[in-house]
DNA sequence: CGACAGGCTAAGTCAAACTTATGCTCAGCA
DNA sequence: TGCTGAGCATAAGTTTGACTTAGCCTGTCG
């Protein structure tokens, strides 16, 4: 009859406990947006299989027997505790946002924000991991990322930011150093810091100055915003971004060292798994990271107005 | 996401708490004699229908997530709970058996024997109504029932006890008086007790005498073991089953009152509804009740040996 | 008495459950 | 290092338990 572990079609188990809960097939089959007569036959084959007589059969109602009533108790039980259960830990879901994002973002542009984002949801409690390759959003691990790039990522769903760019920027005191960046007659006296591919794109894109030796660059840091650091330190010229490094502009720590932008087409994104389109927290992250995004773009307009694009060399 | 009384498919639950149990789709696959692609399918079907990641996912094994942890102990719990309803429900209905039964042959036949019956299943409990009319056995309320007749009933399943046979019967004291059924001389002296129908299939069956006049018939009473306790009073003779009352035969209390054994084609069979020919209990006291009928059959050999066979007239 | 509600059953239908085939990523081993 | 096997994922196809429909029966009520 009924093995060590072998439970009984669930579907009838569902069928029977909603017809104890009435004492009606009828109204079971109501509640259940199915027919009486499928409530009917799931009852009858859940007494077959099991043995147990549930129900006391008149011509127009139903009796549960004591049998039938002490399982219907334990069937309301279990399904209340399952049912709960997925509530609670989809509640729980929602309070928990697992972010990955690349460190010079996380760092000097998300971090400072957080206190806005809190304010305004507090229910959220964000998890930030800082990762300079990009994470698996498959897997379960993240529920979203915040990434540089074209944003043709599969089954990924893509909401752009801000556009990646980066120019030279300095300490206020080497305003004057700078100069030589479009002086061919002046020797640049402070190093050049941050990326060198950087560098040779916006050497290219300046077009009137030839692109410095190795000699006259920094040491290689390994994220953008120790560069930016050196920088403010007064150590030397810095490329990066001007708005994931705006309040040091707006604090006047840096000053931009020459107006030009450039640009790779790239931009900075916050991507999610299409599967996940439904989450709110995901979409409550999503809609204050817009406005913030929305909000720093507005403010770096003198900046963004006129980028140069030029293609990376592959 | 989730409506209030709604739970998601019982299917999918169940892949997921087995998968979660062992931690491996493929071996909750092998438990539940699937596939891991059946389980992996209801797992992510689980997962996008109520919000929770349940299970992180490496390339060679998944890893329950805390929300996926709080959910499988519940599920478990469920499950567990629900299957100890059943068993234990299944285990309580073989305790007890319902039988109905017509009220003399439960009263002089049965009831007698039921303390053989309780010393060989110790652990069923008999539950007996008398009812002179065939009680429905198929809306729940009895196990089953002995019942006279020729056993034709649609959808049950029987086994012979006995022949219904019948043949008058009085006190010792009245068996001078009783030669009167077999003497046209004589005038019957005390009155004929019982079923009048009965009466006259004897007579008509007996052939060399009339049938008494009504004058001749006692009060009409409402079951045969009250004629047959009215002929023990020595108050006329009765008609009626040498089988069923036998104890009062062999106690010296009633004698036959003619050799002439009467029947009509119908026998009392034990009888309960086909689908339930798998009861444990019902199997142990059919067993136990053909014993018992058999041992009554042969110790009324004398009687049986050459019944008298009468249509009875529609 | 007729209408209706609410059970039952058998035959037929259908959609969720399941299978098969293929692909990918590791881990372990020679 | 390369190969094998295990264990996930996915898409397309198949199957079967779940469900529906139709018809019947029994009470209850107006």
């Amino acid at each position: 009859m009924l093995s060590t572990r072998h439970l009984p079609s669930l579907a009838s188990i569902r069928a029977f406990e909603a017809a104890a809960r009435h004492c009606s097939f009828a109204k079971a089959a109501r509640e259940l947006d199915t027919t009486a007569a499928s409530v009917s036959y799931h009852v009858r084959c859940l007494e077959q299989e099991t043995g147990v007589r549930l129900f006391l059969r008149f011509a127009q109602r139903v009796e549960l027997t004591e049998s039938g009533a002490a399982v219907a108790r334990e069937a309301t039980a279990a399904f209340d505790a399952l049912r709960a259960s997925f509530l609670h830990a989809a509640a729980a879901e929602e309070t928990r946002l697992s972010l990955t994002t690349l460190p010079s973002l996380g760092t000097s542009w998300l971090t400072p924000k957080l206190g806005r984002f809190r304010a305004k949801h507090a229910s959220i409690a964000l998890e930030i991991e800082l990762s300079a390759d990009a994470q698996d959003l498959v897997g379960g691990r993240f529920d979203a990322a915040i990434r540089n790039g074209y944003g043709n990522w599969p089954g990924l769903r893509t909401h752009a930011l801000f556009p990646s760019v980066f120019m030279p920027l300095c300490a206020p005191a080497l305003r004057e150093t700078a100069k030589a960046l479009d002086d061919p007659q002046r020797t640049l006296e402070v190093p050049l810091l941050g990326r060198p591919d950087w560098w040779a794109l916006w050497y290219r894109a300046h077009g009137r100055m030839p692109l410095p030796p190795a000699s006259h660059f920094g040491p290689l840091l390994s994220a953008e915003y120790l560069d930016i650091a050196a920088a403010v330190a007064g150590q030397g010229i810095a490329i990066g971004s001007p708005i994931l490094f705006r309040s040091e502009i707006d604090a006047g720590r840096l000053v931009p060292a020459h107006a030009l932008v450039v640009g790779t087409g790239r931009t900075f994104w916050f991507t999610y798994p299409a599967a996940r389109a439904q989450s709110r927290k995901i979409g409550a992250f999503r809609d204050w990271l817009e406005d913030e995004a929305a909000r720093d773009r507005e403010a770096a307009r003198p900046f963004l107005r006129k980028i140069k694009i030029v293609e990376p060399q592959s």
